[in-house]
DNA sequence: TTTTATGCAAATCGTTTGCATAGAA
DNA sequence: TTCTATGCAAACGATTTGCATAAAA
């Protein structure tokens, strides 16, 4: 919400661009689903995006942010990502840099990381397996600085999403 | 499925221990969905476990699979992991050694493996980020070495599960 | 006008649960 | 006997789909 970046408005060109080359057409719906969508910044859930859609726009079905969510997917706009609780949550998706999670179990915060050492042992590894590697997911689940010293308590709904390069 | 191991009969008496602990009573049910668990070596769903047990005993009802497979989870004889198609496998959790996969997207075949450098590096980012890590979920995807050279078409349905400790 | 998208409700899929009955202790 | 487990069917929550209508091209 508020004031929208150079970033987003870019993700949105992208956006409108995929449509056109794809023979799609431009609704209204699209486009508020995904400028909501790429203007926030954690690993939004199917439900979460559907509520803050409808304070935008309050018509907006529940298949329809299914059915953008999917095609923002299918762009590569979005990223899906399984957690524990059940329910999909995606991200903005940013080709150049892909990342892993470092999940706390008490707050639920998340902390995007990259961490070069590692990537080149996967790669390592793979190799000596006779795989060659497209891509891969990492996530390390414990507990936070916070948490194990008692100052946070509730769960940390919305992480703010920056990756930290290790 | 033939002759049974020794550690397929030590985890059977695990199992028979884990009921008596807490109270529940033994059944034929549980029995052999237990023993059918213990046998197979691969990633079993629930309804690959359903059918099979089934061909044992027709009459046992998928609830009660379900019901089984959570408490086998809940003693950690069971280990939950979530691939890419919408339904949870469970594999024998062999409490000593944890490990990585590897999944080949062509045929679906699944490589188990460790590394202790990629465990080491995992420790040290999340201490560097305030994280105290109780464990972790690492992923690799691509193709393997047979899909590669073309050998290899129909999907692996059940891949033998064998730890490669690199 | 032609064609695709939307919104709703119904369908689906994996999984869980309520309840009356069967079986273990 | 007492109490838990089973099997069935119904309930569930996340996601998808059929269809008549609305909107884009």
């Amino acid at each position: 919400m508020g004031v929208r970046s150079r970033i987003q408005d870019e993700r949105f060109a992208a956006f409108k661009r995929a449509l056109k080359e794809r023979n799609l057409k431009s609704t209204s719906q699209r486009d508020d689903i995904a400028r909501v969508f790429f203007a926030t910044n954690r690993h939004i859930s199917v439900e979460e995006l559907y509520n803050e859609v409808r304070t935008i726009s309050p018509r907006v079905g529940y298949a329809t942010v299914y059915r953008t969510v999917r095609l923002l997917r299918e762009c590569s706009l979005a990223a899906e990502r399984h957690f524990h609780d059940g329910e999909a949550r995606f991200e903005n998706a940013e080709q150049e840099h892909h990342h892993d999670h470092l999940i706390c179990e008490k707050c639920g915060k998340i902390v995007e990381f990259t961490n070069n050492e590692i990537e080149d042992l996967q790669e390592a590894v793979a190799k000596k397996l006779g795989f060659v590697i497209s891509r891969h997911k990492m996530e390390l689940y414990g507990v936070c600085a916070e948490c194990r010293s008692g100052r946070r308590v509730r769960r940390a709904e919305s992480a703010p999403a920056r990756v930290v390069h290790t």
